[in-house]
DNA sequence: CTCTGGATTGAC
DNA sequence: TCAATCCAGAGG
């Protein structure tokens, strides 16, 4: 069931709603709060998605219902972390690229040692190596604990920047990365 | 089965 | 600038 209803609408409007919102996360017994400072979004009809060439067994959870966790493994080293948005059926999700940390700091820290605190989670890579998030997330449900996305208010739309995505070698016009204005715990520009 | 390239990161 | 290091997806 999805309690955050604007999950449903389509992939760009929930990738600039996202921003702000927070992620609540259990981890070696304490709890971990982030607010979601830069998100990118990827729909089915987009050649840079995973979803681009339909369902498959790595994408299914794309295709599910909205407000689950797709995880994905990459460079055979990292792992990057979505929410699926849309209807079921419908292959659309958004990457969390960046979070600023507002809560268990030190259990980041513990997770990425030797690493400064600017650069803890400044990367849809990093944040998921220090909340130690691997595949055995992938379609975990994010209205319930032990891992939560909470909604926050939308933030007004001079807050919020739109650019083009980092990192792809399909699609690289399409301007569907947004980032919160001045925030300092985005990845690098 | 084999081959290719990637929604990245951090060390040189 | 580039290696690390695996696997999904495509083609045979």
């Amino acid at each position: 069931m999805v309690r955050i209803p604007w999950l449903k609408a389509d992939v760009e409007t929930a990738a600039k709603r996202l921003l702000g919102c927070e992620l609540w996360a259990t981890l070696h017994g304490g709890v971990v709060r982030l607010r979601i400072v830069e998100t990118e979004a990827y729909h089915q009809t987009d050649a840079a998605s995973h979803s681009y060439k339909g369902k498959t067994p790595r994408t299914e959870v794309m295709f599910g219902p909205a407000g689950h966790v797709y995880v994905y493994f990459s460079y055979g080293m990292h792992y990057c972390m979505n929410i699926v948005t849309g209807e079921s059926g419908e292959g659309s999700a958004v990457l969390i690229r960046a979070a600023e940390p507002l809560g268990g700091i030190g259990l980041l820290r513990a997770n990425r040692p030797g690493i400064a605190d600017p650069q803890l989670i400044n990367g849809p890579a990093k944040l998921c190596k220090a909340l130690g998030v691997d595949k055995t997330w992938n379609g975990h449900d994010l209205s319930k604990p032990p891992f939560k996305l909470i909604e926050r208010p939308a933030l007004k739309p001079d807050q919020v920047v739109q650019t083009t995505r980092i990192g792809i070698s399909q699609a690289k016009d399409v301007p569907w990365r947004f980032y919160i204005k001045n925030s300092p715990f985005i990845s690098k520009a």
